[in-house]
DNA sequence: GCAATGATTTACT
DNA sequence: GTAAATCATTGCC
């Protein structure tokens, strides 16, 4: 069951950052889909520095964080590296959710092929960078919506307790100051899929 | 441990 | 208009 509008377009965006484990992401690229169960995810608000919209500053590469929720916001970072974020809360609230790890589960055999050759068995889509390739999402999907049929996020009906789900400061932010150490970071505990 | 790599932003002329 | 600094990382030395 593919989650709707509705779900991106509330206003907390750590409650849905934490909603979001245990969901499945996939893709769907020239008739293949691929991807997995999403098991770490953080937040990120315009009213905190870790944001690209930090106090609602609004630039070319990140308008699309000012639409209502349900859109994707790919950019690429370190030159090298494809974000996948989600967007939520309503028209002009800037705040996003990066999706930094999954637990593949359709497409294995297609994500190893796009990543190239693996030395470990857990490489394949355990960080934010490595799980877009493995997705084959690039560029153009950024501004795509959740509802349509190229990316979108499921729920699983997976039944996740809330002792398995952990909370911790965000990952490569140092230059948001205090914000750094807000726990908007959410990861399944003892997932083996989960980022360094 | 650290180089690779490029879009984006900011600070200048 | 142009140039330099920055970056929500990865993989190979």
């Amino acid at each position: 069951m593919k989650l709707t509008q509705d779900f991106y377009q509330r206003k907390n965006v750590v409650k849905i950052a934490r909603e979001l484990l245990g969901k499945g992401l996939f893709t769907k690229i020239d008739g293949i889909v691929t991807g997995g169960i999403i098991v770490e995810t953080e937040a990120y608000s315009w009213k905190e520095r870790g944001c690209h919209a930090f106090q609602g500053k609004k630039t070319k590469r990140n308008e699309i964080m000012f639409q209502p929720g349900g859109h994707t916001y790919i950019y690429l970072c370190y030159g090298m590296h494809h974000l996948f974020n989600v967007v939520t809360n309503t028209t002009d609230v800037a705040d996003a959710i990066l999706v930094r790890a999954l637990e593949p589960t359709i497409g294995v055999e297609e994500m190893q092929l796009r990543r190239g050759l693996l030395k470990g068995k857990f490489h394949l889509t355990s960080g934010p960078g490595k799980l877009t390739k493995a997705l084959g999402i690039d560029r153009t999907f950024n501004g795509k919506l959740l509802t349509e049929n190229e990316v979108w996020i499921e729920d699983l009906q997976n039944k996740l307790p809330s002792t398995k789900i952990k909370a911790t400061p965000r990952i490569g932010i140092d230059y948001a100051g205090e914000d750094a150490k807000l726990p908007w970071r959410f990861v399944i505990k003892d997932n083996e899929w989960v980022s360094q």
